[in-house]
DNA sequence: GAGTTTGAAACT
DNA sequence: CAGTTTCAAACTC
């Protein structure tokens, strides 16, 4: 208990440099140094429990730097949030760095003390779920968002991870040192996963109590679990694990490293769900799904680019419970949040950091399109890919596909979910688009999967400028709002946190000049009015100034509208038009797929465990991870809200729409519904409103996906505009709200 | 892996 | 605002 504290407490303390985050006097106090925690004996037991290594957190550091920002930062990059990008850049760089130096020679010993303990030791994360029972009910307001089969385990495993990587990620500096966080997550996801497995109430109360979102997730995760418990178990593949064992999970989840850990411990199902979990920090919700499908392995690296935006993610929700205070549920806290967030996000939002992806919103954009296709298979195989969709924005994207993930499960539980299927259709066609093209792409080159796969991450993302030194809109990495790393091949690259200040300045110039030059660069335009103008075109997105293309007939990536999974609209100048996902002309296109369709090939689990896998053999995880996510780690969050929207199928969008919790599912209904039109309206103006007003990122606004079109919530629409913008940014909190709910015990 | 194509970003 | 250049991703071989 007093580990995840300390853990969030740091990560708090470094929020709070960068963005104002839950603060809570025993944070700041336990924010401190982490050397007083691994000096701890508390620490040092949770170390020998989790796997986490040292090292593992350094690499989760990097890629949250890097992922948080891409996710994130993207939507942050708006204009409105650029302030709070810029703290959160130079935060999360510096946590990177430094973490992994530290993290690396300390924690190094420790990590194999505990890969060693960890098999033996799931017993111990057994015990540390013992622990902390009651955190595990604060913690478990992230649990349910994952919607593991076993809920239990699974969300446990991996919410809390999430939560507690990605905020010590944001938070923490370098010092926070991954170890600690690690040790909390670890600690937070035992404790989870006790509370699930003594009782989703329980759970839930413990989440209402943290002051979560999570009261509406919560009831939505207790009917999650149900369905969950039994579809999940089958559609993933660790699910078996997963669901046996939590304290499995815990231990993953507890340990960051774990994933890499896993890449060795793949045989053993607590591999499985270590890797997830960290994993999952991207995709959050998906994480499990993701682990539990596609080798853990495989995404590794979107992994931890996809936590960085699961971070963001998390501490989003952690903002928003923090800022909404405990009482206010998801629905306020969610709203008020959410223009925090997009304060915040500015880190990120293009950042992905968060889960990549959502990640500048141009740069996002793409990472949520590469991320979509993850989630398209995860869809695929929920089914509920659709609501990932939407929440694409940005760092979004990730929770969304995660929640879709789990919504699968749900729907399956449930019949083919109509929640998802509503909320989803739309970003469904468009991310079953992405999907299969990134599929297409990832068997058709090496390169392009490793892109993808990267890309995916989105989170993660990765350059190769020579020229631009990293500090101009071509390279996506800038443009994501994400540092660089390692895998970029950037040459005088300042793109870094050395660099900080120049980075920041850049930014601000570009800023100067454009405001938005950071925003997503695919908005919701969605009016209807617009659209039948436009083109009919089935999305409600639309890329937010319109691509120029002349000779790829905007079917390929050169194409941005294309790239980011849209149609193509009257804003945009291209000769020649043969975007699937929507003409200029208006005419659809051939690419959608039937939600119907969807909902057979994802709703078998089997099926999607075969995409999954095929994403992991091919492009490994990464797809997952995006999520953007951006982005990610929100993703699960917001997965476990969707699926408890699914779970609930009754519920679904209506109680969405209504209710706190629902507000969250209600902002991914907003794309269906009314709420979306208004926003799609909106458009690009719309944008920098949502950003502004709300502060809300651009991802919000991005809205993303949804491309076609089925709205499921029609109904509410009349005073959706701004819900529905809240509604996305709710997306985006569910993974916060885990963190926060951790991050505040 | 090298080279080409493409279109956005940046510049004038 | 339009035209041109620069740039790096996307793509092809």
């Amino acid at each position: 208990m007093k580990m995840i504290s300390v853990v969030n407490g740091e990560n708090d303390e470094e929020s709070e440099k960068g963005i104002v985050v839950m603060d809570t006097p025993e944070r700041t106090q336990i924010a401190n140094p982490l050397s007083k925690f691994e000096d701890s004996p508390v620490f040092n037991y949770i170390n020998s429990l989790s796997p986490i290594k040292p090292v593992k957190s350094m690499h989760f550091t990097q890629t949250f730097s890097s992922l948080s920002f891409a996710s994130l930062p993207s939507v942050f990059t708006s204009p409105h949030v650029s302030s709070l990008k810029d703290s959160k850049f130079l935060r999360r760089h510096q946590f990177l760095d430094p973490l992994k130096p530290e993290l690396t020679s300390e924690d190094a010993k420790k990590a194999e003390t505990i890969e060693g303990n960890l098999n033996t030791d799931q017993n111990s994360s057994k015990q540390q779920t013992d622990f902390n029972p009651s955190d595990s009910n604060n913690e478990t307001s992230a649990v349910p968002l994952n919607g593991c089969s076993n809920f239990e385990s699974s969300k446990l495993s991996y919410d809390p991870v999430s939560v507690n990587t990605m905020n010590t990620l944001k938070m923490v500096g370098p010092s926070a040192s991954s170890a600690p966080f690690i040790n909390n997550v670890s600690a937070d996801g035992s404790l989870r996963t006790e509370g699930e497995i003594e009782g989703i109430d329980a759970l839930h109360h413990g989440k209402e109590a943290t002051g979560c979102d999570w009261d509406s997730l919560i009831s939505d995760a207790s009917e999650l679990l149900n369905f969950n418990s039994p579809s999940e178990m089958v559609p993933y593949k660790g699910s078996g694990q997963n669901t046996l064992d939590c304290t499995d999970y815990k231990v993953d989840g507890t340990d960051n490293n774990p994933s890499e850990k896993n890449d060795g411990m793949n045989g053993a199902p607590e591999n499985h769900q270590t890797v997830d979990s960290t994993l999952n920090n991207f995709e959050v919700g998906e994480p499990v799904e993701d682990a539990d499908e596609g080798g853990p392995n495989v995404f590794r690296g979107m992994r931890r680019r996809c936590l960085v935006f699961e971070m963001s993610g998390s501490r989003r929700k952690h903002f928003e419970d923090s800022s909404n205070g405990s009482s206010l549920n998801t629905s306020e806290s969610n709203q008020t949040v959410l223009p925090n967030d997009n304060n915040l996000p500015p880190l990120s939002a293009g950042n992905d950091s968060s889960r990549c992806i959502l990640p500048g919103i141009g740069l996002h954009l793409n990472a949520i399109a590469s991320n979509l296709v993850d989630q398209k298979v995860k869809h695929e195989s929920s089914g509920s890919t659709r609501q990932l969709i939407i929440g694409h924005p940005s760092g979004i994207y990730g929770s969304m596909a995660l929640a879709t993930l789990d919504a699968p499960s749900l729907e399956n539980d449930m019949g083919p979910s109509q929640n998802s299927l509503l909320v989803a259709e739309d970003a469904s066609k468009a991310l079953n688009f992405v999907i299969s093209e990134e599929l297409s792409q990832s068997q058709t080159s090496p390169k392009k999967k490793r892109r993808r796969s990267d890309a995916d991450g989105e989170a993660c993302k990765r350059c190769n400028c020579k020229k631009s030194k990293c500090l101009k809109l071509y390279c996506e990495c800038f443009a994501a709002g994400v540092y660089c790393v390692e895998p970029c091949s950037c040459h005088d690259c300042f793109n870094k946190p050395i660099h900080e200040d120049t980075v920041l300045a850049t930014r601000k110039q570009i800023e100067s000049r454009n405001p938005l030059a950071f925003a997503p660069k695919v908005i919701k335009t969605v009016d209807p009015m617009q659209e039948d103008e436009l083109n009919n075109t089935p999305a409600s997105a639309r890329h937010k100034r319109g691509c120029n293309c002349k000779k790829s007939g905007c079917l390929k990536k050169y194409c941005e509208c294309y790239q980011g999974g849209v149609g193509c609209s009257i804003n945009c100048r291209c000769e020649g038009c043969k975007n699937t996902f929507g003409r200029k002309d208006g005419s659809e296109m051939d690419l959608e797929v039937n939600p119907a369709d969807e909902s057979e090939v994802i709703g078998s689990d089997g099926s999607l465990q075969m995409v999954l896998h095929s994403e992991a053999e091919g492009i490994s995880a990464t797809p997952i991870s995006a999520t953007p996510a951006s982005p990610s780690r929100f993703g699960r969050q917001s997965i476990a809200l969707v699926k408890s929207s699914k779970g609930k199928p009754p519920r679904s969008f209506l109680a969405i729409k209504g209710s706190s919790s629902s507000q969250r599912f209600g902002t991914l209904n907003p794309f269906k519904g009314v709420e979306n039109q208004q926003l799609q309206t909106v458009g690009e103006n719309e944008i920098p409103e949502i950003l502004e007003g709300n502060n809300g990122s651009p991802i919000s606004g991005v809205k993303s996906c949804s491309p076609n079109s089925k709205r499921v919530s029609p109904p509410h629409s009349g005073g959706m505009g701004q819900r529905s913008s809240r509604k996305l940014i709710l997306q985006s909190i569910p993974s916060f709200p885990c963190l926060t709910p951790n991050s505040k015990q």
